[in-house]
DNA sequence: CTTGCAGGATAAACCGATTTATCCTTCGAT
DNA sequence: ATCGAAGGATAAATCGGTTTATCCTGCAAG
């Protein structure tokens, strides 16, 4: 605002001249290296904030190989979940004394490529990735090729270049499968919207995979799709309609949180009630899912958990203390049993909004 | 992972000496200096590509007072509200040519001051701040102490130092009134959680300005805290019991998405009907509100618009066109009209979750 | 035939730190 | 008294670009 207002930033020379010393020893002092004569170095902290100085992080991580910088690349920021990864991400990388570059693929997995060859760019000590897809897709393969170090996140299997960290999808839908199964449900609507990435398959694989082994005979039908999301609305409805009676599947497994929006605005619109005509369990939960009526039963991912797995691998592979091969880390979740499936702990169904007058 | 991979990265050297030119005519053919013969450049062209090289983005703007960088400081990352607008500022801000930088402040205005600061320490360009109050907060300060461009977006209001960008809560909120006191409503309960910021402050006025202007003898009670989840639930739930029949209000007005969840799940569990025994307005709106039985009405923020105009704002600060007196920046919002107040013109309301047998 | 100037190219300085190679003391051991 | 080692401090090189000041080469004007 004011025309005099080239702020004349103080340098490390500057520190250097008001202490009486040379510029490497203020570098020491700053970086609490030990061979400094303390009377030298608290003239340095006097100088210091005398004269208000700050690192410039550009000019500091210059010289050397790597940048005290950590990079994300995430496929949206707008999720609940990937939001509060990074939220976690962040105050941990800044715990750790780095700071932290975070960049959005939005679901493209064109941008995830470049966005990789960025943060090496930035010359990133490390790189964490959330794939658009999988550990397979270019992303990651970018990352191998430009040598740098990683780890992959939640939409990823095992990997032999790098460590991985997700949820224990398969487990997870395992135990929701065990809860469907155990509430006598003999047919059941699989469906997954929006990105059919490794961990939708996984879940898939996981309920699939213990539904057979309770029971053989059980029906399993599939509602998969990338498509837009009003082709996808209209799918599920036309699998609802033409169901009637003992061909309508009595439970749904949606396997991620829009999923979940999506299906049970279907089962609303056809005036289908949960869980007496139809039951939901829901992969991720999400605030209002304990709030609607009926409240939704749903896996809830271990965030914070997978965040802190996620920093402490990385850290390991950027301070070298870790060499040996990539290892898979898988976080258990946790099911959260409401009304809109098995036998809900919480309160008693709300006598007045389910009926106003009496049978 | 193998051992040779100290990958030796192409420098604007090797560039040059390729191409048979300097090191400088080499900078200014990337970044699109004019005076250079069309020969070198097509060499210089030609080697960068045999040669993969990247410019360095640290390197590059060690020497310029500013880099080409773009600082943004939201108060959290979890909400989608904070994650779309911080989706599109990326998007805007790769468009015209700069990196962003993104930081959450988490609610707390102390580390809001020091991310401030610490942007600064990067040399950005300009700066974005979602301010965890107001614009009167300790981050806006210091972001004037230090002589930054900024641009302050959502919490604001009018400012003498900096641009501001918000919807317009105001008009927005009169229009709840609107809606509410048309439909007959005259006890009406305006609640607000969480932060209370410049914007929840807003709408209340604007809420209340209409109200009673429409109507002076409308009840308008409040329920405005900063307190704890669990207080908050259990102030709203105290409020709604101790008022019954006539005293109760007959629409909640529930000024930010938090605020609307607290107040509908109170609701259910007192078993009240909406909008039958209460109506519900919230203010910004969600995907599960439309899903939600019954659906919420709700005020939406155009978050683009928000996102756009902050970008222009910021860019003509940073790029020396705009130097006159900060301007205030309304963004006009939608009310989405559902079944919890107003008449709803979505499709009717879903006999079967309602009761199911007759009355 | 000189002079002047414009168009282009470049060597060198610069940005602000870190790191290296060197140098100076001081002190203990021989 | 001599030498070596250890402890500290520093000048200078370095990182990879941008910017500046200088310089060269033609060509048109006088």
């Amino acid at each position: 605002m004011r025309p005099d207002e080239r702020i004349r930033r103080a340098t490390i020379h500057d520190v250097a001249r008001a202490a009486g010393v040379s510029a490497a020893t203020v570098s020491k002092v700053l970086r609490g290296v030990t061979t400094v004569r303390s009377d030298n170095a608290d003239r340095v902290h006097r100088a210091v904030v005398d004269l208000d100085y700050r690192i410039d992080p550009v000019a500091s991580g210059l010289r050397g190989e790597q940048r005290r910088i950590i990079g994300a690349v995430v496929p949206d920021l707008e999720s609940p979940f990937f939001g509060k990864l990074v939220t976690e991400l962040e105050s941990l990388a800044e715990g750790a004394g780095y700071h932290m570059i975070l960049a959005s693929s939005r679901e493209s997995e064109e941008r995830e490529t470049d966005l990789v060859a960025r943060m090496n760019d930035w010359r990133v000590a490390g790189c964490i990735l959330v794939p658009v897809r999988s550990e397979r897709g270019s992303g990651a393969t970018r990352l191998n090729d430009l040598g740098m170090k990683a780890v992959l996140v939640d939409r990823v299997s095992a990997d032999e270049r790098f460590d991985t960290v997700a949820a224990d999808n398969f487990s997870a839908a395992a135990s929701v499968a065990d809860l469907l199964i155990g509430e006598g449900h003999r047919h059941i609507l699989l469906h997954g919207a929006t990105q059919i990435s490794k961990a939708v398959r996984t879940r898939l694989d996981g309920f699939e995979e213990r539904a057979r082994a309770l029971d053989p005979t059980v029906t399993l039908d599939h509602l998969l799709s990338d498509e837009p999301l009003q082709t996808q609305r209209d799918a599920v409805r036309v699998y609802l309609e033409e169901r009637q009676g003992d061909h309508r599947p009595t439970a749904v497994f949606s396997l991620s949180q829009h999923s979940t929006l999506l299906v049970l605005s279907e089962i609303r619109r056809l005036g289908l009630r949960i869980p007496e005509d139809i039951s939901l369990v829901g992969f991720d939960d999400a605030d209002w899912m304990q709030t609607t009526w009926p409240s939704i039963t749903a896996v809830a991912q271990p965030v914070e958990a997978i965040a802190a797995c996620t920093m402490r691998a990385l850290l390991a592979r950027v301070e070298g203390e870790s060499t040996g091969f990539p290892v898979q880390n898988l976080e258990p979740c946790s099911l959260l049993i409401r009304q809109s499936a098995g036998q809900s702990n919480e309160e008693p169904p709300h006598q007045s909004q389910r009926s106003s007058g009496s049978p």
